[in-house]
RNA sequence: GCGCCAAUAGCUCAGCAGGAUAGAGCAACUGCCUUCUAAGCAGUAGGCCGGGGGUUCGAGUCCCUCUUGGCGUGCCA
């Protein structure tokens, strides 16, 4: 239950049921709707929520903001309500003040719901694929892959918890351009480790890194005989097997040391082999929507887009003057360009394994391709524009001695994701990595993250926790264990730490509502810092031990409440909740 | 050139479908543990919300424009 709703919509139904009384009476002209917001104020002297129905009436009815006001408060009738009282501020506001009945009703419906408390099923079921890292599986992880590891896989627990039906993915870009050069950078190492650092040439745009050279090493100590016997083409296509073979795994285990499990590895050679990518790009050609030139098979990107961007709103003047380029889908070689290859991923997604909507955590440099994407699959006939959800992620700047640290695969002088956890615990990895909207670029700074005292925020939401469990075997200890909440009075919590700790609680269905909205859920971090916040306070400022009686049970059913929804958050985030510190 | 993202306190960032006096953490300063965990709390100080227009009863929030920064604009992925 959302008593955050709970009480805008009551709130919305006493406003009418008063407005229609003061129309019958007069003071009210008839015939208006009343319009507005309620909202909660930032003030807690304007009340709990506050409505701007009066404000946003005052044209249709042509009478001040706060006469309307009055008249509308004067029918509002509180008894049997949430609120306890209402009054007229500032240029007409009407404002409401929660009373016991809900504060109790919050916690009574927190221990009701228990685990399933925040949870909801506004996703009604739909079908959602979460893909995200798909990092190259041509050389280790960086941070930034830590980063969209972390994002995903809490997106995806957020959009569970909001009733979506979750699937997540790893795609394996385990063919192409990228594959090849991974193949010519390790046969080039193979031949240089068996001929001497100068007897072989290592390529340009090959990978420099020393995860090549170990993989060269490991190919030769099971391949004694190399080069003889066979041709480069085939040592090399040896080659990147045996590399992927041991590539892919070690991202898999990397993944999962911060508790990231896909439900599918996707590959994209796959694609290729059955014959899917062709298929798709046939049918990209039927669609009318391909052309050849200079012996390559050519998309019509350009007017694709167009097409989409009007269909989006724009006027036909102003997509004709965007500078569109199409894309080559097959080259003048025969082989399939990446492009073609996601286009038939996304066609598969959502084609022939029927997700209603995927989202792509992607990193922020790939934009350029976030509505050429769209606007192929819209070619195919699909609603790729309204049912791919690019989610993009800026990009970490790793900081050392508050300098900026380089990040390059090609250099090989990537911190590789596995590492980092040998420096930092994975709570404090993923409450890290989390702890950013993803539209902000995230500075990571080594020094920061190592240290284990409580610069780091992880530790701030954690104490809360582990605090109020030490409390509750305390008390338990004493013979105070924590009643049902129908056996309290919680008209008894009246200290304004309180009340907002309460009010806090209450939020927490709201936020994962609106963390699945907005594809962010670093709003879960902000909530739980916020929550334990209110915590701390309450804890300072109200003692439990020593209470009368009846205030102590109902103010350790509060804590104890608090101790459920912490737990609740930090499960979500895929952070451990200590019971001590 | 065109496009995407950003610009809020000294630093790092929030600001929820436009609401009342713009918030937090860090850094600085002052207090609070013989009583439930001080990894905590209370307080002080710190802001023409990048500039300019517009919409609105009301703009940090929406629209336009300019400036600055990051990124993209491959027969790379």
């Amino acid at each position: 239950m959302n008593y955050i709703d709970e009480a805008k919509k009551e709130i919305e139904a006493l406003l009418d049921r008063a407005y229609r009384s003061a129309v019958q009476k007069g003071t009210l002209p008839g015939g208006a709707a009343l319009g507005g917001t309620v909202e909660i104020p930032k003030d807690v002297v304007f009340g709990d929520y506050a409505s701007s129905a009066a404000m946003a009436a005052a044209r249709a009815m042509r009478m001040a903001p706060r006469k309307i006001a009055d008249a509308l408060i004067s029918e509002t009738d509180l008894s049997g309500s949430f609120f306890e009282s209402v009054s007229v501020a500032g240029a007409g506001f009407i404002n409401f003040r929660l009373g016991p009945k809900w504060y109790g009703d919050v916690i009574g419906c927190v221990e009701a719901e228990g685990r399933d408390y925040g949870s909801s099923d506004i996703g009604r079921g739909e079908r959602v694929m979460v893909e995200f890292v798909s990092a190259n599986p041509t050389g280790p992880m960086h941070m930034g892959n830590a980063r969209g590891g972390v994002l995903g896989d809490t997106l995806a627990n957020v959009l569970k918890a909001a009733g979506y039906d979750v699937w997540k993915e790893f795609y394996v870009n385990d063919a192409g351009n990228q594959v090849h050069k991974f193949a010519v950078s390790i046969f080039a190492r193979a031949m240089q480790a068996r001929f001497g650092e100068d007897s072989f040439a290592f390529p340009e745009d090959g990978y420099h890194g020393e995860d090549i050279k170990e993989l060269a090493r490991g190919f030769l100590a099971e391949h004694p005989g190399f080069p003889d016997g066979r041709s480069e083409e085939e040592w090399q296509d040896d080659m990147a097997r045996f590399g992927l073979d041991r590539n892919i795994p070690r991202m898999k285990s990397d993944l999962l040391k911060y508790g990231i499990e896909y439900d599918e590895w996707f590959l994209e050679s796959s694609l290729h082999r059955s014959g899917y990518v062709a298929a798709t790009v046939e049918l990209l050609t039927e669609n009318g929507w391909t052309y050849e030139k200079e012996g390559a098979l050519w998309l019509r990107t350009a007017d694709l887009l167009r097409k989409k961007y009007i269909a989006e709103g724009k006027t036909p003047e102003e997509a004709g003057k965007l500078d569109l380029k199409d894309d080559v889908l097959r080259r003048a070689n025969g082989f399939y360009t990446y492009f073609a290859a996601d286009i038939a991923y996304h066609r598969n997604k959502l084609e022939e394994r029927g997700f209603d909507r995927v989202i792509n955590v992607w990193g922020a440099d790939h934009h350029g391709h976030v509505a050429r994407l769209q606007a192929a699959v819209d070619g195919l006939g699909l609603d790729g524009s309204g049912r791919i959800v690019i989610v993009l992620m800026q990009l970490v700047n790793l900081l050392q001695d508050g300098q900026p640290v380089r990040m390059s695969k090609r250099t090989g002088k990537a911190i590789a994701l596995g590492d980092l956890l040998d420096e930092i615990s994975v709570d404090a990895a993923r409450y890290y990595f989390n702890n950013r909207a993803s539209t902000s670029p995230l500075d990571f700074d080594l020094d920061l993250a190592v240290r284990q005292d409580s610069e780091n925020p992880v530790y701030y939401v954690q104490y809360a926790h582990a605090r109020i469990c030490t409390l509750l075997s305390m008390l338990a200890s004493e013979g105070h264990e924590v009643k049902p909440a129908k056996e309290l009075r919680f008209e008894l919590l009246t200290d304004e730490t309180e009340r907002a700790l309460v009010k806090q609680l209450a939020a927490w269905p709201e936020e994962i509502k609106l963390a699945a909205r907005d594809y962010d859920p670093s709003r879960v971090n902000r909530y739980l810092g916020e929550l334990a916040a209110r915590f701390h306070r309450f804890y300072n400022a109200c003692r439990i031990r020593g209470a009368e009686p009846e205030l102590l049970d109902a103010r350790l059913k509060l804590a104890d409440t608090v101790r459920a929804v912490l737990e609740n958050g930090l499960a979500l985030l895929g952070v451990t909740a200590p019971e001590k510190m």
